[in-house]
DNA sequence: GGTCAATCATTGACCCGTCAACTAATATAA
DNA sequence: TTATATTAGTTGACGGGTCAATGATTGACC
């Protein structure tokens, strides 16, 4: 048990190690950052969808997902339109030179991803992926009034 | 090999979302955050250090370690002065009163780690931990040139 | 139909991080 | 010893995130 408690705190140390020295090499590796590559990736996989929507998708919350999107739309990756049924949503969609685009970026993506699971093999992927997913369901149950 | 290369992005996308939704509860449940705590943790295992030195300990760069300190010497947790034999060095120190309040963070640190860690035995442990070193090794090794 | 509530988007205030430019102090070496 | 390099720390510009307040639009209900 005494073990168990001291890797307690390094493995969540570790966890926010990793995701502050991940970012800032995804971003120089691929050009982009990883939410702005997940706000695109998901429209992407869809011809419209409005703000709110999306946001539900992806981890950042609205007041970002708006400014992301007006940056997006000032480089000409992206479209926005109001509902004419609904004036209050807003649809977005890629241009596109935005579907072209992140192609790319996917491809620089994946090598990246390669590198930072490189040797492990298929059944500690599994392992793993299934020990964060459960890591990930905990953090979701813990209520900040407790 | 096609079911390990999906697990590759799942996996990395888990490690992402798990920070982006760590950090904001960390910091509700013990109401201070990972990398204040981070900082103050360091000090509180030594009596005097320079800003340098600390800030090799932690994973932010010097601009953020000066205004964090600037922040709690407002705050009166932590005391700076100059090291008199070069005065290039800023030292710094935890106030008796930082010192004290410490412990309190420590502990609900200590309530939210077991809660992320909920239902992980000892050797699940000791094999995350392992894999996330692994994972963290291959993160430092990525070059952006390449 | 007019008021009230709910919903989507935007904005402002703030926190935290990086990078790059700058200042100040010290070390080095011609 | 004086010019140059190095080192520590600070600051400004910027990117990106949250929360809370606001505006606009629509839905619901008396």
């Amino acid at each position: 048990m005494s073990n168990s408690c001291s890797d307690e705190g390094k493995i969540v140390y570790r966890l926010y190690e990793i995701s502050k020295q991940t970012s800032p090499k995804f971003e120089r590796c691929t050009g982009i950052s990883q939410s702005r590559l997940d706000l695109l990736t998901k429209l992407f996989e869809v011809d419209e969808i409005s703000q709110t929507e999306l946001q539900k998708e992806v981890n950042i919350d609205h007041a970002a997902v708006t400014r992301h999107l007006k940056q997006l739309e000032e480089k000409g990756m992206v479209t926005r339109r109001k509902n004419p049924a609904d004036n209050r949503f807003m649809f977005v969609r890629l241009t596109d030179e935005g579907r072209t685009s992140i192609s790319a970026y996917q491809d620089e993506k994946q090598r990246f991803i390669s590198k930072v699971l490189n040797g492990f093999n298929e059944e500690e992927r599994s392992l793993l992926l299934n020990m964060l997913t459960r890591i990930q369901d905990n953090v979701s149950n813990i209520d900040p009034n407790d």
